[in-house]
DNA sequence: CTGTTAGCGCCTTCAG
DNA sequence: CTGAAGGCGCTAACAG
């Protein structure tokens, strides 16, 4: 608190110049700079350990190097990955980064949305909730520089990144039938709002079955609560068929599942077939090893950070779409029989 | 881009009322504001649908509500899970974090550091590499509101929140030894700097085994780098007496033990012991199910955030001083004979 | 109860 | 090549 901040007006006189000419200098504006006076400059500011105060710079300029990522829900490893890229992305490229965890709550996200453009952030990277499309429409219209990952928006035409949900699922239905399992059932969490990675997934679940002729069970799609999930699987097992494999759609229903299987002695693999969407770090090192579709989280979000700061930057290149990724299938002993 | 920001002038004029007044309401001043002006300013800001610029505020009254955080390494789960609590901690009270990942490199924490305090975050909350203390001293010299995670710097008093390292050693040993173990040996990862945490760990590993007048193998206290443990795990087995139980130092050091026991096959519990300092999320479905000393991270984290606002706000309460937590042991059956 | 005034720290023409 | 002047959007006395 004590800190008498040193400003730019101590520098000039300590170096004897005006304030514009260190502004200069700090602008690397030194074309027409003698280099006498630069290196008066340069030692000013290396004896008074002179920092720029960014805030009023950015006052002026009208941006603030700072981006904004409001994730849906923090609580997934996806998202914890993905924002890790977009860090690293933005860092690289000298732009800051404040993230905002939406906790699947709409109104969260909302003052959240407030508050970040308050601060002037020069754009918004966003998992959307699915609850504030007007806010979201409005900043379209306005072309502030924004990007959705993990979820579209239908109405909207926004830069979106996100997984090919269904390949995903009919790559995890392929193998499972490859390796001789033949009741397939898929478990996601269903979130209030049009999720769109649990819709896709279920979409492509019933077209991946149709595709290749095999029957439907409604009794094997469920999309419900995490906290709930565990009933679920008992009721499935109380079937006169229960399903010998499962795919799981995200991390946090692949831990219920594992949960249930721990508790029931069910064997994975031998009698309960597993592939799940998302990489986790334990997958190579559970018993048996976990089969999992893992979504480019890094290069996604890379690419997200890029396609928004492109923007901040004014290089609109292509007009707004959908970037689809392709799954990675990762096929460990979780998903063989034998 | 296209978006004519609207200023509190514009709400003036919209509103018939001064500049300053609207400010006043911003504020909440309205003690001696006419009710009628008061409905006149709200419905033009309606209206206008006005988001104060935070920027030009905060270069007026010198706070920004903004924290930083500079992480050594966000690989490690409790780093994540702490600065989670600490997000939690600051919006709840209505500030926002920048966080920055110093990937222990102590040139990228000077990097952050300086572009932190240069977009004047309020406060520091830092997981300090070890490579800056000059610049911590100097913060700390002058009195910047500033709080120490996981790590501590001898030379420095600081507000420090951290794991009673010794302690948690010492309950790991005894929960081993009270399971009939008899050959512990604790793995670490080896950081270049002096990282508190491992060498704690180490210290405590020793006063454990000499306070119960065990032998101390010097091979059985390895800390290495991450690459390396599965190396040092080799040679340990090479070993005429190679280990009954192991200790990870953290969560890295045991997912390599984990994939050491899956490649050679060893039976965790039962031919090897195995307690990890940090709970990881999969430690209850693993198969043995993992025991823990976990270390209570949103406990951690809540303080360290309300430690620093209360400095940032100018309560300083106590003295700072070194905030130890107890660990907690999770017993599982990774840690069971039989 | 409301308006006037003077900056916060920095940047940017525009003269010199 | 350098300095003077004006202003970014908002706040805070201080007058009225």
């Amino acid at each position: 608190m004590t800190n008498k901040k040193i400003t730019i007006r101590e520098v000039a006189t300590q170096a004897g110049v005006s304030i514009s000419t260190v502004s200069q200098y700090m602008n690397k504006r030194f074309d027409y700079m003698g280099t006498e006076t630069r290196k008066r400059i340069e030692s000013a500011i290396r004896e008074l350990d002179y920092q720029p105060n960014v805030v009023a710079r950015s006052l002026k300029v009208k941006n603030t190097r700072t981006i904004g990522i409001v994730v849906a829900n923090i609580l997934h490893n996806f998202s914890t990955e993905v924002i890790r890229a977009i860090e690293d992305e933005c860092h690289n490229q000298g732009f800051s980064t404040i993230i905002c965890n939406a906790d699947d709550e709409p109104e969260k996200e909302r003052k959240y949305l407030n508050t970040l453009l308050s601060k002037q952030v020069d754009g918004l990277i966003l998992f959307p909730t699915g609850g504030n499309i007007e806010i979201h429409q409005k900043l379209a219209d306005e072309s502030f520089p924004m990007v959705f990952i993990d979820r579209i928006i239908k109405e909207m035409t926004v830069d979106s990144v996100l997984l090919d949900n269904h390949r995903a699922i009919d790559v995890a239905v392929e193998h499972l039938i490859e390796n001789g399992y033949e009741r397939i059932a898929i478990l996601t969490s269903s979130l209030l709002q049009n999720v769109t990675p649990r819709i896709e997934r279920i979409e492509g679940f019933q077209m991946a079955m149709k595709n290749r002729g095999l029957p439907m069970h409604p009794e094997y799609v469920k999309g419900m609560e995490i906290k709930d999930l565990n009933r679920g699987l008992k009721r499935l097992y109380s079937l006169k068929q229960p399903p010998d494999a499962f795919i799981a759609g995200n991390d946090l229903t692949l831990m219920e599942i594992l949960k249930f299987a721990s508790e029931e002695g069910k064997q994975i693999g031998r009698e309960m077939g597993l592939v799940t969407i998302d990489e986790v770090d334990f997958a190579k090192v559970y018993a048996p090893p976990l089969s999992t579709i893992a979504q480019p989280t890094f290069e996604m979000g890379r690419q997200a950070a890029s396609l928004l700061l492109n923007k901040v930057r004014g290089d609109v290149a292509e007009p707004p779409r959908i970037h689809r990724y392709a799954p990675q299938l990762n096929a460990r002993a979780s998903s063989r029989k034998h």
